[in-house]
DNA sequence: CGAAAACTTGATTAGCATCAAACCAGGTGG
DNA sequence: CCACCTGGTTTGATGCTAATCAAGTTTTCG
């Protein structure tokens, strides 16, 4: 792995430890997967939770390896990619901020995707043994597990039925809507390479940079700079609207 | 929903109650969820497990729909349906032996896809109630749960990845694949209707019908009745391998 | 500044969808 | 038992969509 660990800030002077510390300031912890643990809870933990910096194009880990680990994604966003046995890579999900990811770890599986930064990530690693032992005390802990495992399910049924099938042209519409999910705070969101968009959506770059060139003339999409656009979503929705529609006659 | 309900015969002169002579003598529980639980605990489940059979096409459960139980297939196969916002359905995962399905109702949440029979099916009804009731006294079992979680999500990545991208003939033999793991005892498999093939493929009926005429006058499909076949696995290997380069070139 | 990567645009082609029609199997009712 | 109907299947002809091939442009970064 080629990620930067920062190192926790300890505080020797407090009755928490550091990591609790460093938990409780969290600027997720309520949305994510510790959030249902208070203050104690959070001090019982001896475990180092290391705080993990990556680089556009750096990976979090590996399909395949064995992994001691899940991850909260705190900013930015991941993408999980897999290779077909043809050998062309495909990204099956995208997993932003308060999103746990690599949990087949948790259960003493590989790891079954590959996750590659796409914008600067900050991500927390969350020691398998340290969720094992937690589980034991706070059963309330694998209710949030089992909730991001359906989740992950819808998204990936998601992608299927909405990304993955119908006009190259809805799939597009349809992944801009998706995109505004990972937004920032403003209309500004992040916009994936016309490759990453192409190898989510099951189509050739060209296509992908004709179809959001088309779009950006239309005025449903704006680019800011290379890697952030806004869109105006009444035209986005009237756009899926018209080619849904479009679908349909026949 | 209109399936069947096969009322269990109760053995009033057993010290275990008719439940748990039900479990204890099911072909599929050593591979089921419950097949952690050993014989007393059996004895100890005292909520009613129905045993349900559905023939084709008749609905286990509908999408949407708030549930208050999981299944596990004990005989058949099921599709897991979405109808995408356009309008058209798509088959997002099959479901056969052992298989454990609405897994979300554990959760309290809506089915999120329809479940519907593709051949003749018998399930068994776990109330979510008995599961909490067990996960509070056999931690073991959420273990289980979060394992076949993270399975379906495994076998959403497949679907993604092999059988939602590449060459309507690479999805195809990729498909015949798939089914010989829901095959009968013999080299017999189970064939879906050309409808059902497309809605898996993201193709066509007449596409997958040419294709799999075409993969029948070569010898890799044989078909027996209307709903089953025989495929000869050396020969689908070489197409598949054929298929997978004929990509490459370029 | 120069090289590499990403993006765009055009011309052509392959592959699958669409439309249309015939065929077949299984089931129903006369 | 046969005529008929229905749902599924097959095959053919045609058209459109997105892939492919091929430059050329812009952006990024050392």
């Amino acid at each position: 792995m080629i990620a930067t660990v920062i190192p926790l800030r300890s505080d020797p002077g407090s009755p928490w430890n550091p990591q609790a510390q460093a938990c409780l300031a969290c600027g997720v912890r309520s949305r994510a997967l510790f959030g249902v643990l208070d203050e104690s809870e959070l001090a019982a933990i001896h475990h180092h939770i290391a705080d993990i910096a990556l680089e556009p194009g750096q990976r979090l880990y590996d399909a395949n390896t064995r992994g001691t680990a899940a991850f909260t994604v705190r900013e930015g966003v991941l993408r999980l990619e897999r290779s077909s046995e043809r050998g062309d890579r495909r990204i099956v999900r995208l997993a932003g901020r308060t999103q746990l990811v690599g949990m087949e770890a948790m259960l003493g599986q590989t790891y079954a995707a590959d996750a590659v930064a796409c914008t600067p990530v900050r991500a927390c690693r969350l020691p398998r043994v340290l969720v094992d032992e937690l589980a034991e005390r706070q059963p309330a802990l694998l209710r949030g597990l089992m909730t991001r495992w359906q989740n992950a399910l819808d998204e990936a049924d998601e992608w299927l039925t909405e990304l993955s099938a119908g006009s190259a042209r809805w799939r597009v519409l349809r992944l801009l809507l998706k995109l505004t999910e990972y937004g920032e705070a403003d209309g500004r969101l992040w916009l994936p390479t016309r490759g990453e968009m192409g190898a989510m959506l099951g189509l050739t770059v060209e296509t992908t940079s004709r179809l959001v060139a088309a779009l950006r003339r239309e005025g449903v999409l704006e680019l800011l700079d290379t890697r952030h656009a806004r869109v105006a979503m009444p035209l986005l929705a009237a756009a899926l609207k018209a080619e849904g529609e479009a679908g349909d006659r026949g």
